[in-house]
RNA sequence: UGGGGCGUCGUCAAGUGGUAAGACACAAGACUUUGGAUCUUGGAUCCCAGGUUCGAAUCCUGGCGCCCCAGCCA
């Protein structure tokens, strides 16, 4: 990520920040932090977040910590914040040294919570989570208050002590904040700040048996870090009194809060639960499935970090629900591999040509551009001779109109070769299937050549049937048929809209040879048909390659139209 | 019938009383040895209704709509 303001959008949290520099609120200083909970991956819409903080940070020259939300053991696992921070650096982000643990804080957080016994502003109740639950009252309707709400100092002082001790049961008593349970805002009805968990936690193990909730845990972690703006999503909004409430009772470093919409995207879900469900129903291959909105996912299809960023700048930040076109994600992706891409010839659905008036034995080396955005990266060798393969898309019997590809009697250029007139067609004598193609070249035409101005209207590309190597090639589409996932028949869920053809696999491809030696991660165009990358399941013997995303397809386009009419 | 938010092009999103940026998507065209890339062109009166004002997306009033909250999850 770069500080180039010129680049950054405004936003609603940037213009606070800009005003509280303008008042000196926290003495000049901008201090940001990402704090995820080590209970699943990271996506895209964490990424939004992490530019954010990250990306505010950098452009006010403060700093920005990660600090994982670990309160609650039974939901989390080491291998999430392995993941997590392996993500986070991916994707660009610096937090220096400051990598922290809510956890770290437990003592501390302890000391907080009898403090605010001592202020009479926390009690133990004894009474159980569904007594706690049916006397919250309701929307409309107060709550009641418990009949421990009242307890001396001493009692509660003793009682709580005796919790972290592990004399009492899970789930048997628990510390609430002494607040209003009348309030409008449930979350002020005496909100449960510690609750009692006989669990091992990853990083403190058995040494606490009561652990902090959320809300007395988060506020008092940026507190203690210094955080200045505590930056989170909107259903947050209605913490914000409670946020507030114990950084006043306590006296301690008050960061503000600020929200923000969370991003949507169309024709994907961000619900950690329910992206778990997909890996664990087995509907995708893991959390790295190239078809997830996972980091790692997007790592594994290809995406590049600039490219994501690149989104999250473009998208904003503001306050109202949205649903992201997913289209601006890829197109941020292509505009930065089209930059950056070597441009190779592959062929995915093989038709054998055979170039009748071509020698034998005859091989050629012919030039090729790299990649025609960028002059610097030079030119290749690619072995043209008689026998080739070219898509099957680009052969019609029948062609229709505007189709300018081969066809009986039609000519058309090999990129970088030479043009080639399409003589016969040989069929399968059984299904009728076109199986090889005849043709005769133009040996003025060569690329480059004296005569090779010569005009026609499609340009195709293709690959050497002896030279070529074999691969394996995966199609992506989007996870979702629909926009909106979640736009289902009564009774029914999101999975009802996954898409069965999100996935196609491609067993036999080719490739020219200049791939020999792709390594896992490595990014080609293949050309007019997308961007590809080395997917980590290929082997010595074979490349696995992943469509990162397709090249805008005009024909496609055309061709759909013209189905309509 | 409680509390907290939000409503500007198909989708995001600027705009902070002076006469609706930009991006994606879409459509049309130019160019092209990737039907790629690139370039040009096109389109919103701002949820509704009143009001204030010379002037309102921006201020006021009243509606309507959408989202979040009743975990000892975060």
């Amino acid at each position: 990520m770069n500080k180039n303001e010129s680049t950054r959008p405004s936003d609603f949290i940037r213009e606070i920040i800009d005003e509280d520099l303008r008042t000196n609120k926290y003495g000049g200083r901008v201090h940001t932090r990402f704090p995820p909970e080590p209970n699943g991956y990271l996506h895209v819409g964490h990424a939004k977040s992490i530019c954010l903080n990250y990306g505010i940070a950098l452009q006010y020259g403060g700093l920005f910590n990660l600090r994982f939300d670990d309160t609650n053991p039974s939901k989390e696992e080491i291998e999430y914040v392995k993941s997590i921070i392996e993500d986070i650096r991916w994707l660009g982000a610096d937090w220096d040294d400051r990598l922290f643990y809510a956890s770290d804080y437990f003592e501390q957080l302890y000391d907080y919570a009898v403090q605010l016994i001592k202020k009479g502003k926390a009690y133990v109740d004894d009474q159980s989570a569904d007594e706690i639950r049916e006397t919250r009252g309701t929307l409309t309707e107060p709550g009641k208050e418990s009949p421990y709400r009242n307890r001396s100092v001493e009692e509660n002082l003793d009682l709580f002590g005796r919790m972290r001790a592990g004399e009492f049961g899970d789930g048997s008593r628990v510390l609430r904040a002494k607040i209003d349970m009348a309030s409008g805002n449930l979350n002020m009805r005496d909100p449960v700040m510690y609750r009692i968990l006989k669990a091992t936690h990853h990083r403190t193990g058995d040494k606490w048996c009561i652990y902090p909730m959320y809300d007395f845990a988060h506020g008092q972690s940026d507190s203690i870090e210094g955080i200045t703006h505590s930056i989170c999503t909107l259903e947050f909004e209605d913490h914000r009194p409670l946020y507030d409430w114990y950084l006043n009772e306590l006296g301690i470093h008050h960061p503000q809060q600020i929200e923000f919409a969370r991003l949507n995207l169309s024709c994907t879900i961000m619900s950690k639960r329910k992206l778990l469900q997909l890996v664990e129903e087995g509907h995708v291959n893991g959390w790295d499935d190239p078809r997830m909105p996972t980091i790692s996912g997007l790592r594994r299809r290809g995406y590049t970090p600039e490219s994501i960023r690149t989104f999250c700048d473009r998208i904003g930040v503001a306050k109202r629900d949205s649903v992201v076109d997913i289209a601006l994600l890829e197109h941020c992706l292509r505009e930065d591999l089209n930059k950056r891409t070597q441009r190779v010839m592959a062929v995915l659905r093989p038709l054998r040509v055979v170039i009748d008036n071509y020698p034998e034995d005859q091989t050629e080396e012919l030039e090729a551009v790299n990649n025609p955005e960028d002059p610097s990266t030079g030119t290749r060798k690619v072995p043209f001779s008689r026998v080739l393969y070219v898509e099957r898309d680009d052969f019609r019997e029948d062609p229709p109109k505007k189709f300018f590809r081969l066809a009986p009697g039609r000519e058309v250029r090999l990129k970088h070769a030479y043009i080639i007139k399409c003589e016969s067609i040989v069929k399968d004598e059984k299904t009728g299937e076109v199986v090889e193609l005849h043709c005769t070249y133009d040996p003025q035409t060569k690329s480059g050549g004296a005569k090779a101005a010569r005009k026609v209207k499609g340009t195709l590309h293709w690959v050497s049937a002896s030279h070529a190597l074999e691969a394996e090639v995966r199609l992506y589409d989007h996870l979702f048929v629909k926009a909106n996932p979640e736009d289902v028949e009564e009774g029914s869920d999101f999975k009802a809209n996954l898409n069965p053809n999100s996935l196609e696999t491609l067993a036999s491809c080719w490739i020219e040879p200049n791939l020999t030696g792709a390594k896992s991660g490595d990014r080609y165009q293949f050309l007019r048909l997308g961007y590809f990358c080395v997917d980590p399941d290929s082997s010595n013997g074979k490349l696995v390659f992943n469509r990162t995303v397709s090249l805008y397809d005009t024909w496609a386009k055309i061709e759909k139209a013209q189905r309509k009419r």
